[in-house]
DNA sequence: CCAACCTTGACACAGCTTTGATAAGGTTGT
DNA sequence: ACAACCTTATCAAAGCTGTGTCAAGGTTGG
């Protein structure tokens, strides 16, 4: 038979049955279910299972981090949001080479400068 | 000048000084520091504070959310593999039509139908 | 030189997340 | 028909987040 119950999948996959439900919860996985409701992995469930496990060790995330990435990915206004918020970082370069670098540097002056010089912007304060 | 302290960064954004610290320490705004320590907040930072409570406000999202997403655009290979692990999963249509839904779960059930019923030879594939 | 700021560090507390355990009840295979 | 599963729901504990407050000490401007 090719689909595992739920304790099946948790033992070949390293988690509980808990944690599956979890997992299934935040809308990380969720496994079909048969007319009863029982919950069904297939082989995909099951190497997901573990490529999840491998992605939290390795990069020392969480389950909520996947889930908000899912999330992002998701609600196009919400990655949108957060996206243009990122991009007015002053960014300190951290693991690009030092041209790419510069070249992201002026291209945001002259983004600032596109944005100051079209709208009068909060210059002395208080 | 331009730049203001911690106190007056505070008092025009909304924040307290507290929360400026906590926001600059997972590495949201990093404010300029004066010779002797002080932390300075220009007029970018300022409009950064005040629209990061409107990130947060309108998509019901935390902090620990935006330094995620921060750090998933710096970290290449973090952001790779949360992609690609995203990527494999047989995505349920979030905000699709009710039809396309309907077509899609009923695609769904075949698939499962011909797994359970074609075991025998999808066991030499598997 | 003193008041009024600033700094870092620590303790504290509410609330949320993650995880386990347990209960009450439905399903299934032999 | 009964053991051994499954389901959802609930209580609970450990840990993390967000936030306040206080202490000990450095900086600054009148």
């Amino acid at each position: 038979m090719e689909a595992l119950t739920i304790h099946e999948a948790a033992q070949t996959t390293g988690w509980t049955p808990r944690m599956l439900r979890y997992i299934e919860r935040i809308g990380l996985i969720e496994p079909a279910r048969t007319e009863s409701g029982y919950r069904q992995y297939g082989a995909g469930e099951l190497q997901r299972l573990r490529t999840l496990r491998e992605l939290l060790a390795e990069h020392e995330i969480g389950l909520g981090d996947v889930a908000f990435a899912l999330r992002l990915r998701r609600d196009e206004a919400l990655s949108g949001a957060v996206d243009s918020w990122l991009e007015a970082e002053p960014q300190r370069p951290d693991a690009v080479s030092a041209d790419e670098w510069l070249r992201w540097e002026q291209e945001k002056h002259a983004r600032i400068i596109a944005a100051l010089t079209t709208n009068e912007t909060m210059e002395t304060a208080a």
